[in-house]
RNA sequence: GGCCCCGUGGUCAAGUGGUUAAGACACCGCCCUUUCACGGCGGCAACACGGGUUCGAAUCCCGUCGGGGUCACCA
């Protein structure tokens, strides 16, 4: 019989929410309501000079934004902070941890001492076996002591690892670590166990980067004599130049790609897919599937490196069968951003026209962008369209052929407008390419875009013919002969 | 450098001793179309290398090489 499962994301607020961040979070989460279990947030907040309130806001935000959930939380290390003395007294009193006195600069000089015998350092166990005179002496001096873990020196501590299997590590390897910094705060390594262990958590799963820390935490649950929970590390979310995520990488973080008009559920689907794949190998599904499919040992060992090509992909098809309102409603801030509108807008219209754009966009600002000829004039042409399309011969005639055409047309629509188009290629005896492309370069300045009958109907007549007699005068005037 | 993890096409990723080694993104070609995108069809392209074990290895073992992580009073 298995206990309820309970799993945490303990994101330190020293940064944005990253990609890799995000994908630990959910596999978490996806693991918690698989199980039916509670998935908890921790802020590990235990590094005062780091941790920033801004930073904590964005990953709670950025956490709702891709809709993962917490149970119980947050909760703050620094609000727990008697806990962790309580502990730490403890091991002092048991005799299997102690107050280290050594300075900065001595434990330097240990380090130099170390690297000038060519071995890694490790506290050579200095303080171990202070007298309480000593003790008493150092404190009444004023000196602020750590605490350190009493580390065995021999024999091995083994990992048992749900995606690596076992572990091994020497405790040869494993110095007497400090658990309490001399500020009084706990180091991260002792914090979570105290933390792991109060709030009963089950499963660890986190990124790689911590399977070295984790013979040091199994050591600490064994010192305070607590059960060990199941650990499971997945590897880590690179950039594409193999290395770790950092700034320099470009987007790299949910808010920024948010920013860039990519929508939650692809980002789920797509972090979802780094390091995990459904049984019958589809690339788009949601969340509700991998709930439902879900297991740790389907997690991939190897590192995934992020394409940021194949997210745009997936935005792709959630941007083509997102619920209509919705995806309007998410436009608008992009379009007020560009100045395409105000305060005040004709939602009707923008949904009208977001229907039409989105089947060729991938993104939110891709929408946007293809949107702007709807909100303002036509302010340039596409050189390459205006060497293909303006400067063939008879182009004139034909542009004022088509407006004066559409001029007379009543009622003004797609349906109307194509019919007259239709015709008029038929009377002049030309391709329907020779009428249409010029046409779509005159009203939206582009070579592409949505059906040209529809950015018709959406311009209206006025324009639509405004527009054709604008290009006439810039053809005219510009290319010539 | 020590310790640890990983190694299937450019990228993600099926695969767990016997397969013509899936699929997806990207790329290329063709079709559809007023354009672009979508869609459809086709193509390019991989088991890092070397030894074993085995009738048989992408799958198991060892070594080499490569990549990554970690070595703090950061988390």
């Amino acid at each position: 019989m298995m206990s309820e499962v309970r799993v945490r994301f303990a994101p330190s607020p020293t940064g944005s929410l990253h990609i890799g961040g995000a994908r630990t979070a959910l596999f978490n989460w996806l693991f918690a309501r698989h199980h039916g279990g509670k998935f908890i947030l921790r802020v590990d907040d235990t590094d005062l000079e780091r941790s920033t309130e801004e930073s904590m806001r964005g990953i709670l935000e950025g956490l709702q934004w891709l809709g993962i959930d917490w149970d119980e939380g947050p909760i703050y290390q620094s609000q727990r902070l008697d806990e962790y003395r309580k502990f730490a007294n403890k091991l002092l009193e048991e005799g299997k941890a102690y107050y280290c006195f050594c300075t900065k600069e001595e434990l330097e000089e240990m380090r130099k001492q170390a690297e000038r015998e060519g071995r890694p350092f490790m506290y050579t166990g200095k303080c171990r076996n202070l007298t309480k005179e000593q003790i008493e002496n150092y404190l009444k001096e004023g000196r602020k002591p750590v605490i350190r873990l009493k580390t065995p020196r021999e024999g091995k501590t083994v990992v048992h690892d749900i995606i690596r299997g076992d572990v091994e590590f020497d405790n040869s390897t494993i110095d007497d670590f400090i658990i309490m910094k001399s500020d009084g705060m706990p180091t991260y390594n002792f914090a979570t166990v105290v933390d792991d262990y109060q709030m009963g958590i089950t499963h660890i799963i986190r990124a790689e980067e911590h399977l070295s820390n984790t013979p040091k935490q199994i050591l600490i649950y064994e010192a305070l004599g607590v059960p060990l929970p199941q650990f499971a590390h997945v590897s880590m979310v690179l950039a594409p130049d193999r290395t770790k995520l950092s700034k320099r990488h470009g987007a790299t973080s949910v808010q920024e790609f948010r920013d860039q008009g990519y929508l939650p559920e692809a980002i789920v689907n797509y972090i979802t897919l780094l390091g995990w794949a459904p049984l019958d190998g589809e690339e788009i599904f949601d969340v509700r599937k991998s709930i439902r499919e879900f297991s740790l040992e389907r997690v991939s060992k190897n590192p995934a490196v992020y394409d940021v090509q194949k997210l745009t992909w997936i935005n792709g098809h959630y941007i083509k069968s997102y619920d209509l309102d919705k995806l309007t409603q998410a436009i608008i801030p992009f379009l007020q951003k560009k100045g395409l509108i105000g305060e005040n807008y004709d939602y009707e219209y923008i949904k009208k026209i977001v229907s039409v754009v989105r089947e060729r966009e991938k993104t939110l600002v891709d929408i946007a962008d293809a949107m702007t000829y709807y909100f303002k004039e036509v302010e340039s042409y596409e050189e390459k369209g205006v060497q293909k399309y303006f400067t063939k011969e008879g182009v004139v005639d034909i542009l004022k052929k088509a407006a004066e055409t559409l001029k007379n047309l009543e009622p003004f629509n797609k349906f109307t407008a194509e019919e007259a188009y239709r015709k008029l290629v038929e009377e002049l005896g030309i391709s329907s390419s020779a009428l249409f492309h010029p046409t779509r370069l005159a009203i939206s300045g582009r070579t592409f875009g949505p059906g040209l009958f529809d950015i018709m109907e959406f311009l209206g007549k006025e324009k639509t013919v405004a527009r054709i007699e604008r290009a006439i005068k810039f053809i005219e005037e510009n290319i010539k002969g």
